[in-house]
DNA sequence: GTACTTGCAAATAATTTGCAAATAT
DNA sequence: ATATTTGCAAATTATTTGCAAGTAC
């Protein structure tokens, strides 16, 4: 995971800082995604004079990169969630910022008729599920059926 | 178009005034989506002392009622368009803004295999496709060809 | 008449930028 | 050695809120 990161980094030429390793690190731990202030607190575990400018740029860069995606919550707050997946997309639980991957080939049929009855040149799209985890759904059920 | 927007107030209990005629009107005579800001600007032609905090307050409205939807950039940027299919998505031109509709069931296949394989509990999904519509690719496509 | 709305000004939130000092390669 | 990267402070952008005055019903 975090290697995997810091691969990417490396081959882009861009260069190994303390801090970048941080964030790689705290993304490559997650299983969810994280708002970049989260991050930021989370990292200075691994990096303590990490700022939260150094933050956004570091996740500018892993999302150029496409081993970080952005996530797109309801109401339009952001985060970022590692992305292993090429082109994939996210489902993400409400509850617990838990995301799984899934492939984007699945939404291509969608987008190809779309494409093909509007007449639009579809070059890009945005797909991303929200509810809940199968724990979060669980706890919930259970904990509704004690009240 | 228009109308509509106007009737799903009244029938919603609420008041029919300048502001929200004049922001009513705006999204019904577009063609695309529109930001706040640019909103306001237009809806200055029906209502002049429109104010943008009244705009925004409205877009919340009308979005609460299913009347408009909200357009997400790849850029994060915010904007409305007119809703007038129920539970629908966009696919909007990245040039002009044009926005048209698809029905959500066109994903609906995608969405319950994905819960399925991932044992979530899916609630709501975000789907926006973005590219050119037929006009401004063609206009590309000539522009192009005469550099 | 009364409860809902508006507009102003100010607050908030999230992100970006300029720039000198620090540092990976 | 040098180009890249960092952190600070300040700027920007987008949106929200408190509240007194205005208005639809």
């Amino acid at each position: 995971m975090t290697i995997d990161i810091l691969r990417a980094m490396q081959t882009a030429g861009a260069r190994l800082t303390a801090p970048r390793r941080a964030v790689a690190r705290v993304l490559g731990e997650s299983g969810g995604w994280m708002g970049a202030e989260a991050i930021a607190a989370r990292a200075r575990r691994y990096c303590p004079s990490v700022s939260l400018v150094t933050v956004y740029r570091t996740l500018d860069l892993l999302e150029t990169l496409g081993v970080a995606r952005r996530v797109h919550g309801p109401t339009g707050c952001h985060g970022y969630a590692l992305a292993t997946i090429h082109d994939g997309h996210f489902v993400v639980c409400r509850d617990c910022h838990q995301v799984i991957e899934f492939a984007g080939c699945e939404v291509d049929r969608v987008v190809r008729r779309v494409a093909r009855r509007t007449g639009f040149q579809v070059e890009t799209h945005m797909l991303e599920l929200v509810g809940l985890c199968p724990d979060c759904g669980a706890r919930r059920r259970s904990t509704r059926s004690k009240a």
